[in-house]
DNA sequence: GCGATTTGACCTCA
DNA sequence: TGAGGTCAAATCGC
């Protein structure tokens, strides 16, 4: 029984999400006292939809709007969440974040301004002063398999379709190390850029032989600040959706989703990006590995099954600490 | 042995 | 024509 619309609690826990991008960016730069009030920020919007899910704990995904129960869908929540977190316009102040909101419609009535609404009663200042995540998507994505014949033909036709976002290189680690998504990636090339200091590097979906996955990527540092790194990403990954994929495909299942174990694996190995990895099954038999970017956690939110989503919030935010660590060390 | 990385050469396109 | 993107052989590491 539907007891309330699933998007604004999606889009409350994209925005948190965003939130802690925005955390994670900046940790390096934030003072302990900065950092405590933006993670009160975070956590307050994850309680708000949280409080909104208790509220309704029984809902589908057939008003999410691009099209119900994401599981079969070729376009789904994490897809979705995914790219919604990636086309986000950053910005520095909280009520003009809520302004940017995906202000897709629900019922007629915009979205953000229910999110506006919802998050408003908690009075929840943003005081993150920096965002180094810029998000952009020119749009037009388009989701057609590289034809192995014409591939070199079309390769800077597709250039319209990239999303590129800034992240912080990997701390208290080798610099050098890419930063990780969650999804495994194979380097294929690096080129010295003209007027860049630092070298282009192309990397592609791990799986895009087995899976023919479209996905590739390239990171750069900036010139201007060596402790960041811009990462484009083109093409998106198609591997998941394949029923066999080894890593992606094991996204749980609607028949694994009401008792799912999500436990906190740590970092991948380049340690950067906010990325956990996740066990997921109903008994020792099925369990499945596989590492979820920041916006999937929405997605373990979700699918969690527990009443008690505080504690997958513990789960981020003890993961959040733990890289606060890191960075004192 | 296999998969990942490196790196010089090659190709495409603005 | 040159910058950017990709290929593929050589090399490395597990």
């Amino acid at each position: 029984m539907a007891t309330a619309a699933p998007a604004d609690i999606i889009s409350l826990i994209l925005h948190g999400c965003k939130l802690a991008r925005e955390v994670e960016s900046s940790l390096a730069n934030l003072q302990p006292e900065a950092l405590g009030n933006s993670l009160n920020d975070i956590i307050g919007v994850f309680e708000a939809a949280r409080d909104r899910l208790n509220a309704g704990k029984e809902y589908h995904f057939s008003s999410y709007p691009s099209g119900p129960m994401f599981h079969q869908q070729s376009e789904g929540l994490k897809e979705w969440l995914i790219r919604r977190s990636t086309t986000i316009p950053c910005t520095s102040s909280a009520m003009e974040m809520y302004h940017r909101t995906p202000t897709f419609e629900v019922g007629g009535d915009p979205l953000h301004e229910r999110v506006k609404e919802i998050i408003g009663t908690k009075q929840m200042p943003l005081r993150a002063a920096v965002c180094d995540v810029q998000a952009m998507d020119t749009g037009g994505a388009s989701k057609a398999a590289a034809s192995s014949s014409s591939q070199r033909l079309k390769r800077r036709k597709d250039a319209g379709d990239k999303r590129t976002m800034r992240v912080p290189v990997p701390t208290g680690g080798n610099t050098e190390i890419p930063p990780d998504d969650g999804f495994g990636w194979r380097k294929y090339g690096q080129k010295e850029i003209l007027g860049s200091k630092f070298p282009r590097a192309y990397f592609r979906c791990t799986h895009q032989k087995l899976y023919q996955c479209p996905a590739k990527k390239q990171v750069q540092r900036l010139d201007d600040d060596p402790l960041t790194y811009e990462v484009t990403y083109r093409g998106e990954h198609t591997c998941y959706m394949s029923a066999t994929a080894p890593i992606i495909s094991s996204v749980p299942q609607a028949t694994l989703v009401s008792a799912p174990e999500v436990s906190l694996g740590g970092s991948s190995s380049s340690g950067s990006g906010m990325v956990v990895t996740t066990a997921v099954g109903v008994g020792s038999s099925s369990r499945h590995e596989f590492q979820y970017p920041v916006a999937d956690m929405a997605y373990a939110l979700f699918n969690s099954g527990s009443t008690n989503t505080s504690d997958s919030m513990e789960l981020i935010f003890t993961h959040q600490r733990q890289r606060g660590d890191t960075l004192d060390q």
